[in-house]
DNA sequence: CTGAAAGCGCTAACAA
DNA sequence: TTGTTAGCGCTTTCAG
């Protein structure tokens, strides 16, 4: 269409002024009926839109949201994505999306760039580093600047904010349950999420698990690692070594990994050896055989956290800060479905 | 740290005025070395950013790019966003996503917003309804506003303006070619992507490949679908009234499904049937077996979208509108190697 | 070399 | 009910 018009133009072509025209677009009740008829009509025709940048300017907001992801590859981060989209855009928001790629540098350069007045708020989950370091402190200053910040997923109790996660050790519990009701007898756990918070919650849980039903007959094994294609060769030795027929891993792509390398080893799953993991992705859906995994609600917790942000910045509530806690639930498919021996 | 500065409060703190911190923080050269060296100082320790929708509202620049994709949650997405997002932050620029998740009329919406003053230009891929609907009118207009469009994946002849591609037509004329020498004879083609220019090209290689080395003798056979689960009881049928001994599928999770619907109905893959189809993502490398793939490089097609876009928006190149082909290679895996029968 | 002043496009207090 | 005016924070002439 035609270029792109401003105010004081629109103010020329219909001889009224700048302010009047501002006013009645905004439907403002200073201005009578008619006059915002006209110039209503008038915007409508040449297009008018108003300028973000002049807007943001004036108003000290953006309607524009932060997010700052770990990876965009992981299935349950594009999962979270896709909810947290759905609802800002309900909203009249946008997002600027950073992906940290598991650095603490990368974080901290996109909070301060975004903070200097291009967005309103922050979504965030922690990258590994930033947990590791245990360093947070660009985002209270954030925080003290006036930016509401919602964590989710990958959380820290040194930052004082909202937060959505699940509960993640029980969660492991219930999931490390299942293979010891399909009478698996000697389960570990694998796990690349290392020290992040979420990591180590189910680390717990599944170790609890483990002691409270063998009753420390069975210790708990916990396999950390950080690059598939050395642990291959790692987990491979391990299975060599030891009696192993159920395996929880903390995250999807591990599960199939494990599961895989498994079956090319000749093992039957779930006979042989079973498995469960975290996220209902793409993969444990479409593996041979599905795997059993826990449910995240990965979209519902992405919707969750961009109400939560969203509601911060519109009621500009001053009441507590909540840790929302979403319920997961388990999706049984063959993987696990081991015969129950007498 | 502090609250926000200004550059007002830094010229009061700095006994310098506005316009001489401004130039200094800018290394103009009409500016003393000394000065800039004490100015620079103060600025660093009240931590001063420039306002981002000041400096935006000023110079028309936002440092921010506009990325419209049809979804995050297939891996082909993702992997192109993830490129795009590592050349954007090498040059200093932030992206806005929308997902358009396949609606016309929210491709549209997104793009009004932000053509609005909060990017300096666009990288798209089009929705499914925009192609079908053949009207690309919002982004025409955008063009005609000034603002650079890079369209990648699925583009238009409608709208000129750069683009990055992957040869499509020869792509799927190749890998249909794989699944020949492995001597199937009669391949069929699924594809969920309907009338996007890419379903519709990848088709026709497949048809040509199919012509050119039966001879006639054999038809190409193109099922277009929209709905899994629907189209799973479509493609049993199918299977069932008509011998297929290989299946080209446009995308990654089609050529998982079809195959898993195979495996399930005790067909050996790749012995009776065999399997290939486009992108090289986390379900093809992790299947059982292992799908043979066109590896359309999708973090490298992100990256030089991003590249072209950004070249335009600094140069301000009036040169002529480019459209790049990257060219795709085939990953081999055991969905294909099937035993040549003499 | 430094500063005063105009203005980007918009909003809103204050006048008329 | 409408218009005038003063900024938001920054860049950029143009004067000094």
């Amino acid at each position: 269409m035609s270029k792109k018009i401003t105010l004081k133009e629109l103010a020329i072509i219909s001889k009224f002024s700048v302010s009047t025209i501002s006013k009645a677009l905004s439907d403002n009740n200073e201005i009578s009926t008619i006059t915002k008829k006209k110039i209503k009509a008038i915007a409508r025709k040449h297009n008018y839109k108003p300028n973000a940048m002049a807007r943001g300017l004036k108003s000290k907001k953006t309607k524009t949201i932060g997010v700052i992801i770990p990876n965009i590859l992981t299935h349950y981060f594009a999962k979270v994505l896709s909810g947290i989209e759905q609802e800002v855009t309900k909203s009249g928001y946008n997002i600027i999306t950073c992906i940290s790629n598991e650095s603490h540098k990368k974080e901290v350069k996109s909070i301060e760039l975004l903070a200097s007045g291009s967005v309103d708020g922050f979504l965030i989950s922690l990258s590994k580093e930033s947990q590791k370091k245990n360093d947070y402190s660009h985002l209270n200053d954030v925080i003290e600047n006036g930016l509401p910040i919602v964590m989710f997923d990958r959380t820290s109790n040194e930052v004082v904010c909202d937060k959505v996660i699940i509960n993640d050790f029980e969660s492991a519990y219930n999931i490390t349950e299942v293979l010891i009701d399909a009478s698996c007898k000697n389960i570990i756990y694998i796990s690349p999420l290392g020290d992040t918070n979420v990591g180590t919650e189910r680390a717990n849980g599944y170790s609890k698990a483990i002691e409270d039903k063998f009753n420390n007959s069975t210790k708990p094994v916990v396999l950390n690692f950080t690059d598939y294609s050395k642990f291959s060769i790692e987990l491979e030795e391990y299975l060599e070594k030891n009696v192993v027929d159920g395996i929880v891993s903390s995250n999807e792509l591990s599960g199939i990994f494990a599961m895989n390398l498994a079956i090319s080893k000749g093992l039957k799953v779930p006979d042989d050896i079973a498995f469960v993991a975290f996220t209902d992705g793409i993969l444990s859906r479409n593996s041979n055989p599905p795997l059993t995994i826990v449910n995240q609600n990965e979209t519902e917790l992405g919707r969750l956290a961009a109400a939560t942000l969203i509601k911060r910045l519109e009621k500009k509530s001053d009441n507590q800060f909540t840790t929302q806690i979403l319920n997961t639930s388990i999706i049984h498919r063959k993987s696990s479905k081991k015969n129950i021996l007498i």
